[in-house]
DNA sequence: CTGAAAGCGCTTACAG
DNA sequence: CTGAAAGCGCTTACAG
């Protein structure tokens, strides 16, 4: 602990008594209402600088019923694409003079649904939640606070909430039509089986190129979008005597683990497998085979996200927004041969 | 935004009523006080679910100068070492019932201080800082609230703050010896060029490995500890002709970063020049040369430094800690040739 | 075991 | 332009 004195910290009436003022007047001076003058304002000012004074936010609050915290729920923050987003939601909030409290899910459907309600417990009622996969559902059925504003950042959400994502639909789509423009035939899709819309959308959009070009996708099912998992999966696959030459993985991580697991088993990428990833991690160019990756604007989402929390607060009207945001294929040597 | 009914939520007046009693009693049994039948206890908690009432934390805080947030500061959170560190702290928070913010400073010291002023303006005294290099000597001028209590992520901190960190000067030595053992004996440490107290801690423990080995180790300045100034860094090495055969990155990133350099450069890895890095990223194990590194207990960190602060705050006396756990190195094929 | 009342530190009509 | 007073939703002596 530092410099804890034990004296009480100066509150508006030591401001006030300081400057010779009442505190209605040092209120309004703090709030910028301009009614005081010049000389007040001054003096004023000065006190609250000798003091020291800063202004009790809890007290503010419950006066005002603002809110200044905002709750962000992200699956696993290890997983630098969240905390990327992350960024974005954080220094956004920064230049709003907002706080962002960051909660983690550890990829727990049912964990991320409790730490939905102990933020509702701590009344942190402006939400912007990246859904676990598999806590859709659990989603629908959590009832929010009668007050609570949410920006989901997920595909296809309940009616009443707003969302912004990229185009899962489309990313699939991207990923599996360049596996297809890459002679691939047999492709595997592997991710956790929920009714996730985010995984949904991305198999959807895989499975509509397989059907346009004659292709065929195997939703492979993972316990977690972890490099783990990816091992595991390969790892059987491979084990099983599968037949495939492609495969998405549902991130990079999953990817990854796979890469991993098909150097031990000496499968050749991209030769016999052409993999693909989804986020384009920073890391996905510096593996030993650089990983092909579907991109999301990342930052900017985190980014949207907060400006439609905010945005949607003081709006009349509540209009349930949906943003969809493009995603791009970056190609890499795990598709195609140098 | 979602489900906003404009009825206020109800309080501890509107359980009051339903339940018969008075808000006393509905406090009392809110808080456990024991002071109440077991009967009351029964309609007073069938009141306060039947009418889904949640505690409102401003007015909790303001009376009892409670504190429920807990500020973190850190240097990148893209940087997955931040993450997961801040992991550690939000999971331990979690179970204490505390919210913990989270502020990015992307790398930059004036920037952190301002949200060290940013987060006291917000009445946020409970902080734990991990500081910026070079930010260092800013926080030793810093004058936080005379409330504020906060544990520092670093080495050899101001005598009035507690903190927890690996001993990076073992951290440091152990990197340079293993360079040594490798028969390397012009190393380059590439770092920041600033008084952080980790940095200088690295770079010593460095020095005394050399100086026992008859090796010698320069440091080498850059801008910010990540994968660009990384690239850049060993560019210039390379195309300044500077004679050297091991290399220190000042963390994962920066080494990858010279990695990634090298291979453009056609420098061998480890032939011509061994390869270090610092925190064990997991991505350390999927370069095209695997990177040797010194691993950091990353989320135990967090978790203790979430421990000391609350400890400190109940304790007493006000004796400030220092906690120093071990770093380990993890050889890999960036300095041990296959 | 229970409740009336004061007060935490602010803001905001309202009156002057 | 300025201030006295009520009140935000809780907790906590205190009295019964």
């Amino acid at each position: 602990m530092t410099r804890t004195t034990d004296t009480d910290p100066p509150g508006l009436r030591e401001v006030a008594a300081a400057a010779g003022v009442s505190v209605t007047t040092v209120s309004n001076v703090l709030n910028s209402t301009g009614r005081y003058s010049e000389r007040t304002r001054e003096r004023v000012e000065e006190a609250i600088s000798s003091l020291g004074f800063v202004r009790n936010r809890s007290a503010f609050e419950l006066r005002t019923k603002a809110r200044t915290i905002i709750g962000l729920l992200v699956p696993d923050l290890s997983n630098s694409f969240f905390a990327r987003l992350a960024r974005g939601v954080i220094q956004s909030a920064a230049e709003k003079n907002r706080l962002v409290v960051v909660s983690d899910s550890a990829n727990d459907a049912q964990r991320q649904v409790e730490n939905l309600d102990s933020l509702s417990e701590l009344q942190v009622n402006d939400l912007i939640v990246l859904p676990v996969d598999g806590a859709d559902d659990l989603l629908e059925r959590w009832r929010p606070h009668p007050l609570t504003a949410a920006v989901l950042v997920a595909n296809s959400v309940p009616a009443d909430f707003c969302s912004v994502a990229v185009d899962d639909e489309q990313g699939g789509y991207l990923a599996a039509r360049h596996l297809i423009d890459q002679g691939r035939r047999r492709l595997v899709f592997v991710a956790p089986r929920t009714r996730s819309s985010v995984l949904s959308a991305r198999f959807r959009g895989a499975s509509q190129a397989a059907e346009h070009f004659d292709a065929a996708v195997e939703w492979r099912e993972i316990a977690r979008p972890d490099v783990q998992a990816g091992v595991a999966a390969a790892r059987r696959l491979v084990d099983e005597g599968v037949e495939f030459d492609g495969v998405l993985g549902v991130n990079d991580l999953v990817a990854i683990g796979m890469l991993r697991a098909f150097r031990e088993h000496s499968v050749t990428v991209p030769d016999q497998v052409a993999v693909v990833g989804y986020d384009d991690l920073e890391r996905a160019q510096d593996l030993p085979i650089p990983l092909t990756s579907v991109r999301q604007p990342t930052l900017e989402i985190g980014r949207l996200a907060l400006r439609m929390l905010l945005g949607e607060r003081t709006e009349a009207k509540h209009e349930h927004r949906h943003h969809r945001l493009a995603p791009e294929l970056v190609a890499r040597a795990s598709t195609v041969a140098a």
